[in-house]
RNA sequence: GCACCUGUAGCUCAGCUGGAUAGAGCGCUGCCCUCCGAAGGCAGAGGCCAGAGGUUCGAAUCCUCUCAGGUGCGCCA
């Protein structure tokens, strides 16, 4: 049930309506008529631009259509007012029974209150994290697997068939790099002293990979040349970088459909292929890049390579696929990759990318339109930076100190879900600040607590009704008498629910998930606001003494507040509270 | 030099993809707990939406330019 939606149609009938009596023009277009809460409650419960859209084309008044349009509205029973406002907006007042419509329609659809069919089932394919696979994940994969399962969720709820994919970077050189690095410590493990150079990984991390090598093979690459063992060894290491990285993502609550790997591009003729499809557009050739400005490389010399047209697809230069020597680039097999997500027949891809990526992605977005033809829309989400903060003081990661904060370092000290809602608590564009004490202090200024705590509030007032005798079984509540709750601080929470489909819906139009999570927070306002307002007026409390009609209604709406509570975390891959501890 | 992101209250940030008098939290000021639902509540002050032009009924939002901060910029991934 999405009311605003509801009460657009209703518009829309109106001007049909309007039409027909030959009071407007009959070939209007009505895309731009919305129907949304507004800014000042004084104004109404719902207010419409229509006139104002409207009078342009239709070439009358905006304040002369209102008053029709108004007129119009009035006959249906849903609208108590409609009043002509400012330059020619429509403020509505809905009848109570509405809002009362909408707690129902919640314990109704329990958590799958405000699912839209918005995406039509259309196929979506969301690629995050893509670490590569040399190590365990770190803070800003953390905020990149929290924004990006979130946004996959999100669609899925707002009616999108969602595949989630890895893509696994186990095709380049920083895996030799990795497997050169296991060999150290595989040699280690036979009791050799190694050093660790620059351009290896020191981590520790890696010892126990190289004791496994040694329990695998025994001594059977000691002494041996590279040739002998490389392939095995970053066949053998990669697979161990990705246990250790899914279970970083599982401890997260992340889980995966696809893990594509950048290997089974090569030699395999897609990467050929891709790039055969993209020749046959003509956006293939053999030429010389011009150096970039300003910043010259010091051992710049123009080279011949086989470029990519991508300028003909939005980006500044052409881009270099193969290199001079001709090797692929990093590029080629990513052209591929989303080839073959293309090839899979998705309606539409994201990507999304560190910070660090920004200057991939009109390089990325041309491929994919000149590979789909434009028909494949592709977004790049880019995750700022997290800044890390103990007690106020930040502190800064240095991998070679050994002071970089992995996933877990921040899961084991916060827990899955206090990690993932404060990953979401900013646009993913804005970096990002992460207090490791803040995230768990118990205070209004903490939005983590605050939801959870308006969620256990709900909990608590169940369980202290069930203990009082009174029956609040979710059977009960859908069939419980609800019309006398008509005072204004109960309908302005109710108002507030009656928002979070159409939330939902910008939300994953936007691909916003944080939107989600500041909705939440102004619900949980709003349902704590209720809630102290029944310090000085008992008769707004939940627990209404010698009275279980009246305390099964307002259970009732505080379990649906506590449906949507529920429904908005499970999107950010966050456990409701049932108690504060 | 170019590209992308950011610039909103003292601070940290929202702001419905163009709507009405721009919002929240913190901080600040003033009230409110012997008890009945205070890990708080109520009220108030605080703004040239970085700046300048433009587009239109209407701009924090769209376009152009300027300024400031961040990120990235061939044969790395």
């Amino acid at each position: 049930m999405q009311l605003f939606t509801e009460i657009r149609t209703l518009v829309l009938a109106a001007i049909a309506d309007l039409q027909a009596a030959g009071d407007l023009p009959a070939d209007l277009a009505t895309e731009a008529v919305a129907v949304e809460p507004p800014r000042d409650a004084a104004h109404g419960d719902m207010a419409t631009n229509a006139a104002m859209v409207l009078s342009k084309p239709a070439k009358i008044k905006p304040r002369d259509i209102a008053e029709k349009l108004a007129a119009a509205l009035a006959f249906d029973a849903r609208i108590v007012s409609a009043d002509v406002a400012g330059p020619g907006f429509l403020n509505l007042r809905l009848a109570t029974d509405q809002w009362h419509r909408v707690i129902e329609a919640a314990l109704d659809a329990g958590s799958d209150f405000g699912r839209s069919d918005m995406g039509q089932g259309a196929q979506v394919n969301v690629e995050y994290v893509s670490a590569n696979p040399t190590g365990p994940l770190h803070v800003g994969h953390t905020r990149g697997a929290v924004f990006g399962d979130a946004l996959a969720s999100l669609l899925d709820f707002a009616g999108y068939e969602v595949t989630r994919e890895y893509y696994i970077n186990d095709g380049g050189a920083q895996v030799d790099v990795l497997a050169r690095s296991v060999y150290l410590r595989y040699l280690e493990a036979h009791g050799q002293s190694v050093a660790f150079e620059d351009g290896t990984y020191p981590g520790d991390y890696l010892v126990p990979v190289g004791q496994a090598l040694k329990d695998k093979v025994g001594d059977a690459y000691l002494g041996q040349d590279e040739a002998v063992w490389l392939a095995e060894v970053r066949e053998f290491s990669t697979e161990a970088m990705m246990d250790l990285i899914r279970e970083d993502l599982a401890a997260l609550g992340v889980k995966m459909d696809v893990f594509y790997s950048e290997k089974s591009l090569y030699g395999t003729g897609r990467i050929e292929d891709a790039l055969a499809a993209l020749e046959a557009k003509g956006l293939i050739y053999e030429g010389v890049l011009e150096p970039p400005k300003g910043k010259l490389p010091e051992d710049w010399e123009p080279r011949e390579q086989t470029l990519f047209k991508s300028t003909e697809h939005g980006d500044d230069v052409d881009r270099p696929v193969k290199k001079s020597d001709g090797s692929w680039t990093y590029f080629a097999p990513d052209i591929a990759y989303h080839y073959d997500k293309v090839s899979r027949g998705f309606d539409a891809l994201i990507d999304v990318f560190g910070a660090d990526h920004g200057g991939y992605v009109k390089r990325m977005k041309a491929a994919v339109s000149a590979l789909a033809d434009g028909r494949v829309p592709l977004d790049i989400k880019l995750t700022q930076l997290v800044k890390l903060y103990k007690n106020g003081e930040p502190f800064k990661m240095s991998k070679r100190a050994g002071t970089f904060v992995t996933l877990r370092d921040v899961v084991d000290q916060v827990g899955p879900d206090v990690t993932r809602f404060v990953m979401l608590t900013r646009k993913n564009d804005a970096p990002l600040d992460f207090d490791f004490d803040k995230v768990l202090e118990q205070s209004k200024e903490n939005p983590v607590f605050y939801v959870q705590y308006a969620h256990a509030r709900i909990c608590s007032v169940i369980r202290k009704a069930q203990a009082a005798g009174i029956d609040v079984t979710d059977a009960t509540l859908r069939g419980v008498d609800i019309s006398g709750l008509t005072h204004q601080a109960e309908l302005a929470l109710a108002k507030k629910m009656a928002e979070w489909p159409r939330q939902v819906e910008i939300a994953a139009r936007t691909h916003e998930p944080h939107r989600v999570a500041f909705y939440l927070y102004d619900l949980a306002s709003e349902l704590h606001a209720l809630w102290n307002r029944g310090n000085d007026v008992p008769e707004l409390r939940f627990l209404q003494e010698g009275d279980p009609a009246t305390t099964q209604a307002k259970i009732a709406q505080a379990k649906a507040v506590a449906v949507v509570l529920s429904a908005g975390l499970g999107i950010l891959g966050v456990e409701p509270a049932k108690e504060m501890r």
